[in-house]
DNA sequence: CAGGATCCTATCCGATACTG
DNA sequence: CAGTATCGGATAGGATCCTG
């Protein structure tokens, strides 16, 4: 995107990279950085899990904002949703190869954050 | 997520113990992911910018939330902030060791998601 | 158990005006 | 140029109740 064209101002000269408003990577990257989607993708990262797991895990969400950020990253193609209509119902929840994909930066950026932190007890 | 002031939450909030106990990488992790704060680290990775070369990269955000992301990065150790008393006055933003590490995951995770995306055409 | 619907508050964030 | 201060609308997100 930072190379895309733009009608009306490809002509500026680009000393540095534009982000367009438009860009449809910049949405895709809003929702992977949400503030749960992370780790969403990273609880996820090891084995799939169901809804009450992932609750239990991310500690500190909302079952609305779990489910609506689940809602997001399935639409995204980066969770994959599979629905067991017993009773009581089982929903699990998945990395798809495009959301293995992506959690791999975002374990990374956790990992390298982590490694840094601890000496400085959150200054 | 976006800049949260300085004076950290004095309600005692539930942790977020996703990995460990306490996780004081979650604040981190907030800032460097936060709506702008992304871009603003990937703007930077090749080399340092002034102050109207970053609103002028990332596009669509506003000096408040430019300003605002910056001094947040600053705190964090990401990015170091050079003045120089000029007239008119210059204020140079560029990573620190600790951004450069940082944002290699995050140039990663952007390169995979613009890598995956339909080729952005006629829009 | 998994979530939808509703209400309501905290905060985000843009617009505007002002300063050094 | 590089900010700061303030106002107010938009939105995120928690709490609660309800359903298949």
């Amino acid at each position: 995107m930072a190379g895309s064209a733009q009608p009306g101002q490809a002509e500026a000269e680009k000393r540095y990279d534009v982000f367009h408003t438009d860009c449809p990577a910049r949405d895709m990257v809003d929702h992977v950085t949400s503030r749960w989607g992370i780790w969403v993708l990273i609880s996820l990262r090891s084995n799939p899990l169901r809804f009450y797991e992932l609750r239990e895990s991310i500690q500190g969400i909302s079952e609305k904002m779990l489910a609506q950020t689940l809602r997001t990253l399935v639409r995204d193609g980066l969770l994959w949703r599979e629905v067991e209509p017993t009773t009581p119902p089982q929903v699990t929840y998945g990395l798809t190869e495009f959301g293995r994909d992506i959690g791999e930066p975002l374990t990374d950026l956790f990992d390298r954050i982590t490694r840094r932190l601890p000496p400085y007890s959150a200054a």
